[in-house]
DNA sequence: ATTAATTTTCAATAAGTTTTGAAAATTCAA
DNA sequence: TTGAATTTTCAAAACTTATTGAAAATTAAT
């Protein structure tokens, strides 16, 4: 079965990659209208204000404020000031190995890494190590703490390595 | 700044591992009461039924249903016949390395995989090669899509290896 | 075949999350 | 200072998603 594309126009390919970009989001934890914010900084070549933003997505000003603000906090975005603008003015970091790491540090930091802590309290519980519910507690628990501490290891390299660094090596590893 | 851990009991040890796996699964894309079930079979030695469930999670029978299915859907819990009993029971698979293999298997299928196959189409826009905006739009749209492949490639060799092979490598890998 | 046990479905409802928009706060130019 | 421009806040409303529970469907024992 094959299926036939038609090339599309800037605008409507724009339209479909936010719409997109916003969809995948919402499968990571991350809401629709800060995912879609985010793809429309990415492909402006300029920075945008809080009305452009209004305007191109057809949201309110207090929505774009929020979700401009959550961009910023997980270091994806940065306000930028326009010489001579009075506006403030939002910009993506376009370079797209910086924004993974980037999410993969914050999300390690804010998930992963309570995770582990709360695992290590939870296999020191006291009582019968013999007893077969104990037993299989203290095995689920250290099982996906120990998955998890390498996790956590290979994200560390992985965060400090850079981008050439990182898929040369890998390109090596996968032979 | 130091904190001191009280050593737990068995059952507040479950409780707080479900709970907090729950939570944990929100932030990927997972329903919370999905992940508790899948916590609760983990931590069960013995396959567990719907109203074993209902009971210890306090919750309705059509919400288990619902969630069982979906976890057997996922490949993380498998439908198993207890000889001489009526009831059908549930019972997730424990090795966490293929726990961590069928959910990257899962997700790259229904997220990875369509939003690349879009990227492709989308690189392929018409208009002057040369505008900002068009040259802006290709750019982010085609770094994102060569990111994605090389995950794309990297996951597929971590779901065929087996986790010595894999964990060993990373290891001499990560020096 | 009948019936009791069990599972599944799904419309109604509850719970949770996101969005709005107008008022309050802040910023900065004159 | 004053006041116009801009940003921020947050309670209320809209929207989305999850849960319930009772009825329907299925299963299997008698």
């Amino acid at each position: 079965m094959s299926h036939q594309f038609r090339i599309m126009k800037l605008s409507e390919a724009k339209a479909q990659f936010i719409s997109s970009w916003g969809a995948f989001g919402t499968h990571w934890g991350i809401n629709r209208t800060m995912a879609q914010i985010h793809a429309l900084l990415l492909i402006s070549p300029d920075p945008l204000t809080q009305d452009d933003i209004m305007e191109q997505l057809n949201i309110s000003r207090g929505n774009v404020n929020m979700n401009t603000r959550d961009l910023v906090d997980w270091g994806l975005v940065d306000r930028v000031l326009v010489p001579g603008e009075r506006k403030e003015f939002f910009s993506a970091e376009k370079d797209i190995w910086k924004v993974a790491t980037q999410i993969i540090k914050e999300r390690k930091k804010r998930e992963l890494d309570p995770m582990l802590k709360l695992l290590g309290q939870l296999e020191k519980i006291e009582g019968d190590k013999k007893e077969k519910n104990v037993k299989q507690f203290v095995n689920t628990v250290s099982g996906i703490r120990k998955f998890g501490n390498q996790a956590d290891k290979m994200l560390d390299v992985m965060i400090k390595a850079d981008e050439s660094w990182f898929l040369g090596a890998l390109l090596k590893f996968f032979k």
